[in-house]
DNA sequence: CATAAGCCCTGCCCGC
DNA sequence: TGCGGGCAGGGCTTAT
Protein backbone atom coordinates (compact mmCIF):
# COMPACT_ATOMS: atom_id res chain seq x y z
CA UNK A 1 0.00 0.00 0.00
CA UNK A 2 0.77 3.27 0.01
CA UNK A 3 3.31 4.16 2.07
CA UNK A 4 4.92 7.92 2.63
CA UNK A 5 5.36 8.87 -0.75
CA UNK A 6 2.23 7.37 -2.04
CA UNK A 7 -0.11 9.14 0.31
CA UNK A 8 1.99 12.44 -0.17
CA UNK A 9 1.66 12.28 -4.10
CA UNK A 10 -2.37 11.63 -3.40
CA UNK A 11 -2.11 14.84 -1.14
CA UNK A 12 -0.44 17.15 -3.69
CA UNK A 13 -2.65 15.57 -6.28
CA UNK A 14 -6.18 15.93 -4.41
CA UNK A 15 -5.70 19.34 -2.41
CA UNK A 16 -5.66 21.56 -4.94
CA UNK A 17 -9.05 20.28 -5.60
CA UNK A 18 -10.51 20.24 -1.87
CA UNK A 19 -8.89 23.16 -0.74
CA UNK A 20 -11.79 25.97 -0.66
CA UNK A 21 -14.52 23.33 -1.50
CA UNK A 22 -17.51 23.02 0.08
CA UNK A 23 -19.11 19.68 1.40
CA UNK A 24 -22.38 19.11 -0.15
CA UNK A 25 -22.92 15.40 0.66
CA UNK A 26 -21.12 12.36 2.11
CA UNK A 27 -21.66 9.02 0.88
CA UNK A 28 -20.36 5.58 2.46
CA UNK A 29 -20.41 2.21 1.41
CA UNK A 30 -19.48 -0.94 3.03
CA UNK A 31 -17.78 -0.29 6.67
CA UNK A 32 -13.95 0.44 6.73
CA UNK A 33 -11.33 -0.04 10.01
CA UNK A 34 -13.48 2.49 11.94
CA UNK A 35 -16.88 4.23 11.74
CA UNK A 36 -17.27 7.70 10.57
CA UNK A 37 -17.61 8.89 13.93
CA UNK A 38 -20.52 11.62 12.90
CA UNK A 39 -23.37 11.60 11.03
CA UNK A 40 -22.51 12.07 7.35
CA UNK A 41 -25.38 14.33 6.70
CA UNK A 42 -23.51 16.73 9.85
CA UNK A 43 -20.79 17.63 7.69
CA UNK A 44 -23.04 19.19 4.62
CA UNK A 45 -21.87 23.00 4.58
CA UNK A 46 -18.50 22.58 6.08
CA UNK A 47 -15.62 24.25 3.63
CA UNK A 48 -12.16 21.81 3.30
CA UNK A 49 -9.67 24.65 4.93
CA UNK A 50 -6.75 22.42 3.92
CA UNK A 51 -5.35 19.31 3.36
CA UNK A 52 -2.27 18.16 5.22
CA UNK A 53 -0.37 14.75 6.06
CA UNK A 54 1.04 12.95 9.25
CA UNK A 55 2.62 10.26 8.42
CA UNK A 56 0.55 7.39 6.26
CA UNK A 57 -2.84 10.26 7.38
CA UNK A 58 -4.14 12.41 5.72
CA UNK A 59 -5.63 15.05 7.10
CA UNK A 60 -8.78 17.20 5.61
CA UNK A 61 -9.09 20.36 7.57
CA UNK A 62 -12.23 21.52 7.43
CA UNK A 63 -13.32 25.39 8.92
CA UNK A 64 -15.22 22.81 11.89
CA UNK A 65 -13.37 19.87 12.69
CA UNK A 66 -11.25 17.69 10.53
CA UNK A 67 -11.11 14.76 8.80
CA UNK A 68 -8.60 11.80 8.97
CA UNK A 69 -8.21 9.74 6.06
CA UNK A 70 -6.04 6.39 6.06
CA UNK A 71 -5.29 4.63 2.72
CA UNK A 72 -5.02 0.93 4.55
CA UNK A 73 -2.91 -1.57 2.49
CA UNK A 74 -5.47 -1.06 -1.10
CA UNK A 75 -6.95 2.53 -1.03
CA UNK A 76 -6.65 5.05 -3.54
CA UNK A 77 -8.04 8.53 -4.16
CA UNK A 78 -9.69 9.69 -7.15
CA UNK A 79 -11.00 13.13 -7.88
CA UNK A 80 -13.94 13.02 -10.56
CA UNK A 81 -15.34 16.11 -11.96
CA UNK A 82 -18.15 14.44 -12.92
CA UNK A 83 -20.43 12.28 -11.16
CA UNK A 84 -19.72 8.09 -12.05
CA UNK A 85 -21.71 5.30 -10.04
CA UNK A 86 -20.10 3.86 -7.39
CA UNK A 87 -18.09 0.61 -8.05
CA UNK A 88 -18.47 -2.25 -5.39
CA UNK A 89 -15.16 -1.17 -3.86
CA UNK A 90 -15.76 2.62 -3.65
CA UNK A 91 -17.05 2.91 0.00
CA UNK A 92 -16.59 6.86 1.02
CA UNK A 93 -17.36 9.96 -1.69
CA UNK A 94 -16.92 13.22 0.09
CA UNK A 95 -19.18 15.17 -2.52
CA UNK A 96 -18.20 18.62 -2.41
CA UNK A 97 -19.50 21.95 -5.13
CA UNK A 98 -16.26 21.41 -6.95
CA UNK A 99 -16.30 17.63 -7.60
CA UNK A 100 -16.07 14.34 -5.62
CA UNK A 101 -13.44 12.93 -3.65
CA UNK A 102 -13.44 8.75 -4.05
CA UNK A 103 -12.28 6.43 -1.75
CA UNK A 104 -11.95 3.27 -3.75
CA UNK A 105 -10.39 0.70 -1.47
CA UNK A 106 -11.21 -2.94 -2.06
CA UNK A 107 -9.20 -4.81 0.97
CA UNK A 108 -11.47 -1.72 3.44
CA UNK A 109 -8.19 -1.41 5.81
CA UNK A 110 -8.35 1.87 5.18
CA UNK A 111 -10.70 4.47 7.37
CA UNK A 112 -12.00 8.11 7.48
CA UNK A 113 -12.44 9.48 10.43
CA UNK A 114 -13.84 12.39 11.93
CA UNK A 115 -12.46 14.07 15.35
CA UNK A 116 -14.78 17.68 16.12
CA UNK A 117 -11.54 18.83 18.23
CA UNK A 118 -7.60 18.14 18.09
CA UNK A 119 -7.68 16.26 21.25
CA UNK A 120 -10.71 14.09 20.01
CA UNK A 121 -10.16 10.24 22.12
CA UNK A 122 -10.00 8.80 18.45
CA UNK A 123 -7.87 11.64 16.32
CA UNK A 124 -5.42 11.40 19.81
CA UNK A 125 -5.29 7.50 19.67
CA UNK A 126 -4.94 7.47 15.88
CA UNK A 127 -2.01 10.49 15.81
CA UNK A 128 -0.61 10.35 18.80
CA UNK A 129 1.62 8.03 19.28
CA UNK A 130 3.22 8.74 15.79
CA UNK A 131 6.92 9.38 15.77
CA UNK A 132 9.10 12.05 13.66
CA UNK A 133 8.10 13.14 10.27
CA UNK A 134 11.32 11.72 8.12
CA UNK A 135 11.69 14.31 5.27
CA UNK A 136 11.02 16.94 7.44
CA UNK A 137 13.99 18.53 9.77
CA UNK A 138 13.37 17.21 13.11
CA UNK A 139 14.33 14.06 11.49
CA UNK A 140 18.03 14.15 12.83
CA UNK A 141 20.72 11.15 13.50
CA UNK A 142 21.42 12.40 17.04
CA UNK A 143 17.85 12.10 18.35
CA UNK A 144 17.10 8.96 15.96
CA UNK A 145 20.25 6.76 17.82
CA UNK A 146 18.73 7.99 20.84
CA UNK A 147 14.76 6.71 20.41
CA UNK A 148 17.13 3.57 19.25
CA UNK A 149 18.29 3.11 22.52
CA UNK A 150 16.20 0.28 24.48
CA UNK A 151 14.72 -0.65 21.57
CA UNK A 152 15.90 -4.78 22.03
CA UNK A 153 13.67 -5.97 18.50
CA UNK A 154 14.94 -5.86 15.32
CA UNK A 155 15.84 -2.47 13.37
CA UNK A 156 13.50 -3.34 10.43
CA UNK A 157 9.91 -4.33 12.99
CA UNK A 158 11.30 -0.76 14.73
CA UNK A 159 11.49 1.11 11.61
CA UNK A 160 7.94 0.14 10.52
CA UNK A 161 6.57 0.35 13.90
CA UNK A 162 5.86 3.89 13.40
CA UNK A 163 6.32 5.40 16.51
CA UNK A 164 9.86 6.42 15.94
CA UNK A 165 9.62 7.61 12.79
CA UNK A 166 6.46 7.60 10.51
CA UNK A 167 5.84 6.84 6.53
CA UNK A 168 8.03 3.92 6.39
CA UNK A 169 6.07 0.69 5.53
CA UNK A 170 7.69 -2.64 4.16
CA UNK A 171 9.15 -1.96 1.02
CA UNK A 172 11.24 1.14 1.96
CA UNK A 173 12.19 -0.41 5.13
CA UNK A 174 13.78 -3.02 2.95
CA UNK A 175 14.78 -0.79 0.61
CA UNK A 176 16.61 1.98 3.64
CA UNK A 177 18.29 -1.04 5.40
CA UNK A 178 19.90 -1.90 1.90
CA UNK A 179 21.48 0.93 1.18
CA UNK A 180 22.54 1.42 4.81
CA UNK A 181 24.17 -2.39 4.61
CA UNK A 182 22.69 -2.92 7.53
CA UNK A 183 21.17 -6.64 8.76
CA UNK A 184 17.31 -6.17 9.03
CA UNK A 185 17.54 -8.77 12.38
CA UNK A 186 20.25 -6.47 13.87
CA UNK A 187 18.86 -5.06 17.27
CA UNK A 188 18.41 -1.67 17.43
CA UNK A 189 20.05 -0.72 20.20
CA UNK A 190 22.76 -2.18 19.11
CA UNK A 191 23.25 -0.32 16.11
CA UNK A 192 26.20 2.23 16.63
CA UNK A 193 26.20 6.19 16.22
CA UNK A 194 27.57 5.61 12.48
CA UNK A 195 25.79 2.75 11.00
CA UNK A 196 22.28 4.90 12.52
CA UNK A 197 23.68 7.96 10.98
CA UNK A 198 23.96 5.87 7.40
CA UNK A 199 20.38 4.33 8.09
CA UNK A 200 19.28 8.15 8.75
CA UNK A 201 20.32 9.41 5.42
CA UNK A 202 19.22 6.56 3.58
CA UNK A 203 15.68 6.46 5.10
CA UNK A 204 15.45 10.12 3.46
CA UNK A 205 17.04 8.88 0.13
CA UNK A 206 14.78 6.19 -0.23
CA UNK A 207 11.81 8.22 0.41
CA UNK A 208 13.20 11.10 -1.53
CA UNK A 209 13.81 9.58 -4.37
CA UNK A 210 10.16 7.41 -4.43
CA UNK A 211 8.63 11.02 -3.90
CA UNK A 212 10.21 12.52 -6.89
CA UNK A 213 9.37 9.73 -9.16
CA UNK A 214 5.65 9.90 -8.26
CA UNK A 215 5.25 7.17 -5.97
CA UNK A 216 6.42 3.41 -6.51
CA UNK A 217 3.60 1.42 -8.35
CA UNK A 218 1.43 -1.31 -6.62
CA UNK A 219 -1.39 -3.12 -7.58
CA UNK A 220 -3.65 -1.59 -5.63
CA UNK A 221 -2.73 1.94 -5.66
CA UNK A 222 -2.13 1.85 -9.44
CA UNK A 223 -5.59 1.34 -9.45
CA UNK A 224 -6.25 4.98 -10.29
CA UNK A 225 -4.66 4.68 -13.62
CA UNK A 226 -2.37 7.65 -13.61
CA UNK A 227 0.77 6.70 -11.03
CA UNK A 228 0.91 3.29 -13.12
CA UNK A 229 3.87 4.89 -15.30
CA UNK A 230 6.91 4.62 -12.62
CA UNK A 231 8.12 1.12 -11.47
CA UNK A 232 10.70 2.00 -8.92
CA UNK A 233 13.10 -0.52 -9.30
CA UNK A 234 13.84 -2.04 -6.19
CA UNK A 235 17.64 -2.90 -4.69
CA UNK A 236 16.10 -6.37 -2.88
CA UNK A 237 12.13 -5.89 -2.38
CA UNK A 238 10.57 -8.82 -3.54
CA UNK A 239 13.78 -9.99 -5.61
CA UNK A 240 14.54 -13.20 -3.26
CA UNK A 241 16.96 -15.54 -5.01
CA UNK A 242 17.60 -12.85 -7.36
CA UNK A 243 21.78 -11.25 -7.39
CA UNK A 244 21.96 -8.68 -5.68
CA UNK A 245 22.44 -5.58 -8.12
CA UNK A 246 26.11 -4.89 -5.99
CA UNK A 247 27.85 -8.08 -5.73
CA UNK A 248 25.49 -10.42 -7.52
CA UNK A 249 24.96 -12.92 -4.34
CA UNK A 250 21.61 -14.05 -4.39
CA UNK A 251 19.04 -12.04 -2.32
CA UNK A 252 17.52 -13.70 0.92
CA UNK A 253 13.96 -13.47 2.12
CA UNK A 254 13.20 -14.01 5.57
CA UNK A 255 10.07 -13.71 7.90
CA UNK A 256 10.26 -11.03 10.69
CA UNK A 257 6.64 -10.24 12.39
CA UNK A 258 4.36 -11.86 9.75
CA UNK A 259 5.99 -9.53 6.70
CA UNK A 260 8.55 -10.51 4.28
CA UNK A 261 12.45 -9.39 4.71
CA UNK A 262 14.80 -8.95 1.94
CA UNK A 263 18.15 -8.39 2.52
CA UNK A 264 22.06 -9.26 0.79
CA UNK A 265 23.72 -11.42 2.83
CA UNK A 266 26.99 -9.96 1.49
CA UNK A 267 26.26 -6.56 1.55
CA UNK A 268 24.24 -6.36 4.71
CA UNK A 269 27.00 -8.34 6.78
CA UNK A 270 26.37 -8.50 10.48
C1' DC B 1 -4.07 -22.67 0.64
C1' DA B 2 -0.47 -19.01 0.98
C1' DT B 3 0.54 -14.39 0.29
C1' DA B 4 0.03 -9.17 -0.10
C1' DA B 5 1.43 -2.57 0.44
C1' DG B 6 -0.90 -1.40 7.48
C1' DC B 7 -1.73 -0.88 11.99
C1' DC B 8 -4.40 -1.32 16.30
C1' DC B 9 -5.15 -4.39 20.11
C1' DT B 10 -4.14 -7.94 23.40
C1' DG B 11 -1.56 -10.36 26.64
C1' DC B 12 2.84 -11.86 27.96
C1' DC B 13 7.60 -10.95 29.29
C1' DC B 14 11.45 -8.60 30.77
C1' DG B 15 14.18 -5.17 32.95
C1' DC B 16 14.55 -1.30 35.99
C1' DT C 1 8.97 -7.91 43.83
C1' DG C 2 5.93 -4.78 41.08
C1' DC C 3 5.06 -1.94 37.44
C1' DG C 4 5.31 -0.20 33.03
C1' DG C 5 6.82 -0.37 28.62
C1' DG C 6 8.28 -3.18 24.79
C1' DC C 7 7.31 -6.82 21.80
C1' DA C 8 5.26 -10.82 19.23
C1' DG C 9 1.14 -12.34 17.36
C1' DG C 10 -3.65 -11.97 15.78
C1' DG C 11 -6.96 -10.14 12.99
C1' DC C 12 -9.49 -7.33 9.79
C1' DT C 13 -10.64 -8.12 3.94
C1' DT C 14 -10.27 -9.16 -0.90
C1' DA C 15 -7.62 -10.49 -4.82
C1' DT C 16 -4.28 -13.42 -6.98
Amino acid sequence: MPELPEVEVTRTRVAPHLEGARVAAVRMGLPLRWPLGVAPQALTGRRVVAVRRRGKYLLFELDQGLLLLHLGMSGSLRWLTVPEPAGRHDHFDLVTDRGTLRLHDPRRFGAVVYADRQDDPMAQRLLGGLGVEPLEDAFEPQQFHAALRGRRAPIKTVLMAGDVVVGVGNIYANESLFLARIRPTTPAMRLSRARVARLHGAVREVLQRALAVGGSTLRDFSADGHMGCFQLETWVYDRAGQPCRVCGTPIRCIRQGQRSTYFCPRCQAR
